[in-house]
DNA sequence: TATAATTTTTAGACATGTCTAAATTAATAT
DNA sequence: ATATTAATTTAGACATGTCTAAAAATTATA
């Protein structure tokens, strides 16, 4: 059983190795986690030990199928419990992902598939994330960020990128959410950002915001 | 902010002090939480000097206010979330309480109240223990261990005083559970145990079983 | 009241996960 | 190719919570 600490340090990695499973650095890991690359080293040693991980000093490290196994199943429980949390006990999206911290590390894989199960088998969660199913897989995605779009095509958002409240602050106040319908009037070469127009409001986005909302051409 | 560790002492010494407040020993700290009388020495200094409990050397532990009601707000969300379990996610009274033991840690006084009225403010958990409100305040109970009955009587079981699965799945097997009606047909002196009839059908525990059930006399 | 038994505390050690500072290895620039 | 810079690892320390073994205090017994 991997202690909390573990978990984190794995789904840390199962994030940072993307969909082309690249070896992750330790600085990366260390920036991920708020924490010190000499911590890391440490730690990756011990993943190592335990077959988590595969690990070359001073090449970076991947998950082992064990490894990735353990993190997609934190993040079922992760995703599961901010469905529960904003559609049955009304939490804003925006209040969730802290809360969820927590609650990913419950011990109890009979938890996690009643509570699956009590929530319908969702495939998503409340930031458009997809959620593994017991088995580990994921459902298919085609999103791409809306920075990538190009222009004069209308969009529909599917997810976003940070769980971070400001974020998703601010989103709520430029009237987006997952499903929202919208237009890109134009991209601006200087700086990248987009206009757009929700509702037949017209809006300017910056290309950070928009690297940050994952979108399907309509 | 106390660590996990931390709170379960406090639970523990609560558990422990009982209603009348007394004065809880090393070691049935110790005893309670399987540690060793040392290391309950060393956490009981910690949450002294945290002002968490009152200690006098070898005297023996009590909460203070603040201790008390930290320790009140645990078992309040043990048993919202036992009652969660059960309630929402059909499991059954005997499978919650270790799952309960891990939620009760999760920090969140928002999701602590939107559970309570998710769960229309319970006021007892499965096992029919009385669950605090917000404040910190018991619903009264005037339940007494079926085991201190007189003979021929007829009784309501109001609450269980063990959350053991063994224990629970006796009760099963015998028919009992929280509001079943039990009618006392003989108390036998030389070891305590009890004939009993439950639904018309004749059956005989033990005192240590009766101990542990909680009555109120019809 | 003196002695024995029990309870509690202390001393010293260990495991986990973190840190700073120093050493080592790898990558980059001249 | 060598020097410089950056990334990574190691060494040594610290905090938390645990343990065993020994010392001290309390309680029970004679
Ligand atoms: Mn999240
Ligand atoms: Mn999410
Ligand atoms: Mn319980
Ligand atoms: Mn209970």
């Amino acid at each position: 059983m991997p202690t909390q600490t573990e978990e984190n340090y794995l789904k840390a990695i199962f994030k940072l190795s993307g969909n082309e499973k690249e070896l992750v650095s330790t600085n990366a890991i260390a920036e991920e986690l708020e924490t010190k690359a000499s911590s890391v080293s440490d730690m990756v040693k011990k993943l190592s030990e335990k077959n988590l991980i595969n690990y070359v000093k001073y090449q970076g490290v991947s998950l082992t199928n064990e490894g990735r196994d353990l993190a997609v199943h934190i993040i079922r429980k992760h995703r599961l419990w901010e469905v529960f949390l904003v559609n049955r006990l009304n939490f804003k999206w925006d209040e969730v992902h802290d809360i969820a911290e927590q609650l990913e590390h419950i011990r109890s894989s009979e938890l996690v598939n009643k509570l699956d199960a009590f929530l319908c088998y969702p495939n998503y969660d409340p930031h458009g994330d997809p959620i593994p199913n017991a088995k580990g897989e994921f459902p298919k995605t085609t999103a791409i960020p809306l920075s990538e779009v190009q222009s004069k095509s209308k969009v529909k958002v599917v997810a976003v990128e940070l769980d971070e409240p400001g974020f998703l602050n601010y989103l709520d106040k430029l009237n987006i959410s997952i499903g929202t319908q919208v237009e890109i009037l134009e991209v601006n070469d200087f700086d990248d950002s987009i206009d757009i127009k929700i509702d037949d409001v017209q809006r300017h986005i910056s290309v950070e915001v928009a690297e940050n909302i994952l979108i399907s051409v309509l």
